[in-house]
RNA sequence: CGGGGUAUAGCGUAGUCCGGUUAGCGCGCCUGCUUUGGGAGCAGGAGGUCGAGUGUUCGAAUCACUCUACCCCGACCA
């Protein structure tokens, strides 16, 4: 009984925190801010990479790397992107430690660099002083380039996945000839986001642009996907932003056209973080542990033996090692937990912490009936059923479970998401949580207030297909269309 | 950076107010036997510079001062 969760209901934050503790997928490490993420979670994130990856090369990337380190003076050549993140940037001032025999180890005071250096908070300075070098003609464009790595923040306040001073991500970078290709860029891996994270996290987003307010420093138009958690909670799960020509002009990137005319380039940026698995976590977990979509779970199935000798062991890996071989033949991972060291009772508990998709248990009984208990993790049901063709009927299931978790995580957002024609209902509706659809009138200051009164943000202003204008919710000034509304993370 | 709190074994904690033998308990860990279809039982065992430093005292986990780290609430944020 040692792994209980808080339940969610008791103290969600609480809840989440254990669950990432008790599921062995991170825990905070020596450092402030900064967490160890350990084999199961990271085994998540190489699962996101590898899919995500691929999609970005199919949409015509290319992986490439820039240096953590950005000399300082970069930074200040695009004014709103200091602006952004000169608050949290972790600074390198020195490049030598020495002996000293009252204090012991100290920073050597003589080694002092002429430049400082800045830890990456994301790389769009560094990127286009590399540009520069490659751009002359128009024939050089497009640059399609992703980079996964570290980057640091220094956050003020953090927590496992959803905020750490420095956390792993992608982030793409390209540079067009033309204003219409880079917005076209942006919106297309908008999609690609989109599609990530309801074909594979099952966790339905809303798309859209971010407000004035909530854009990304030195964009000119910042896209996103945002989520909604168990919690009520908005999660914004991945930008992309048009950053017009602000990052060429700052860093002096100009292309030949075809009329010989010299022009700036036009860029783009994206990104998504280890956050992601932080929006996994609250998308469907329960009190139980996690539940994992199966396209993103390290382990898809787990045999759990259950024997009491030596042969009954010896019989029942006999009879599942076929079934390893087909599930694997149908790339399904599966894990036999054949441990000795710990009884049936205890290893069901665990694989239900850790979320894994299918779990079989297969004993003598079963032997000699010729059958398995199934039990999925999403519903929590049970079943025993024919070993015969068990593992199309596994396959099949993980398609099911696929779905479900997708499905319910819809029904959830849909049942959370409301329209809201007044102050007061505003309010109190904010308050409970959930996405509020609300008229706006589209200043920044109308945010601001409404956001100091309520703690609600923009999330998302979604593209309209059918403009409904009203009255702002807070000035009554004419709106052209709703916006949402939410408490986030 | 403001306000509040905490620091005792791998984890969770009792003891601190009111100083006094060997710092107690649960989980986990190790050994043995019995167990194994939902987190096993019994027996034995190992594990502690009580966050760091200084002071008060015959004597400090306990009192005083200083420092450090972490947590919570705010402002900031993917």
């Amino acid at each position: 009984m040692a792994k209980e969760l808080t339940p969610q209901a008791e103290n969600y934050a609480q809840w989440y925190n254990d669950l990432v503790i008790k599921a062995d997928m991170a825990e905070n490490s020596a450092v402030r801010g900064s967490m160890v993420i350990k084999p199961y979670g990271y085994a998540i994130w190489e699962k996101m990479q590898a899919i995500l990856d691929g999609m970005f090369k199919e949409t015509g990337h290319e992986n490439a790397y820039f240096p953590l380190f950005i000399p300082k003076s970069f930074f200040s050549k695009e004014a709103s992107h200091v602006e952004g993140f000169a608050k949290e940037c972790a600074i390198v001032t020195h490049y030598r430690l020495k002996n000293d025999p009252e204090k012991g180890i100290i920073v050597d005071p003589d080694a002092k660099l002429e430049e400082e250096l800045i830890v990456r908070p994301t790389s769009e300075t560094i990127i286009w002083d590399t540009y520069r070098k490659w751009v002359q003609s128009y024939r050089d464009l497009p640059i399609l380039i992703n980079q996964w790595a570290n980057v640091v923040r220094w956050e003020m306040r953090t927590r496992l996945f959803l905020r750490t001073s420095e956390f792993l991500w992608q982030e793409g970078h390209t540079a067009h000839a033309t204003r219409q290709e880079a917005v076209a860029e942006a919106e297309q891996m908008l999609r690609v986001y989109a599609d990530f994270a309801e074909n594979f996290m099952a966790m339905p987003v809303l798309t859209g642009v971010k407000s004035p307010n909530e854009r990304f420093a030195g964009a000119v138009e910042t896209y996103c996907i945002e989520a909604l958690m168990q919690d009520g909670k908005a999660l914004q799960a991945g930008t992309s932003h048009f950053l017009g020509q602000n990052f060429a002009k700052a860093f002096d990137v100009k292309f030949v056209n075809k009329e010989n005319k010299q022009e700036y380039v036009w860029a783009t940026s994206w990104g998504v973080s280890t956050r992601l698995i932080g929006a996994l976590i609250m998308s469907h977990s329960d009190d139980n542990g996690l539940v994992l979509p199966p396209k993103l779970a390290p382990i898809q199935v787990v045999i759990v033996p259950i024997f009491r000798k030596e042969e009954e062991l010896i019989a029942i890996t006999e009879k599942v090692d076929g079934l390893i071989k087909d599930l694997k033949k149908k790339g399904i991972s599966v894990k036999f937990d054949n441990r000795d060291t710990h009884k049936p009772g205890y290893k069901f508990a665990e694989w239900e912490m850790k979320g894994v998709p299918v779990r079989l248990a297969i004993g003598p009984r079963d032997l000699e009936k010729g059958t398995v208990e199934v039990a999925r993790r999403d519903t929590l049901e049970k079943e025993v059923l024919q070993f015969i063709d068990i593992a199309d009927k596994i396959e099949n299931l993980l398609e099911r479970i696929q779905k479900n978790i997708y499905q319910k995580a819809l029904v959830f957002r849909d049942d959370n998401t409301f329209i809201v024609d007044t102050w007061e209902a505003f309010q109190d509706r904010i308050e409970k949580g959930g996405f509020v659809l609300a008229h706006w009138d589209g200043t920044p200051e109308t945010e601001q207030k409404i956001k100091e009164e309520t703690k609600a943000t923009i999330r998302v202003i979604q593209p309209t297909a059918k403009p409904e204008t009203g009255k702002c919710i807070y000035t009554g000034k004419p709106s052209p269309q709703r916006v949402v509304f939410a408490k986030s993370y």
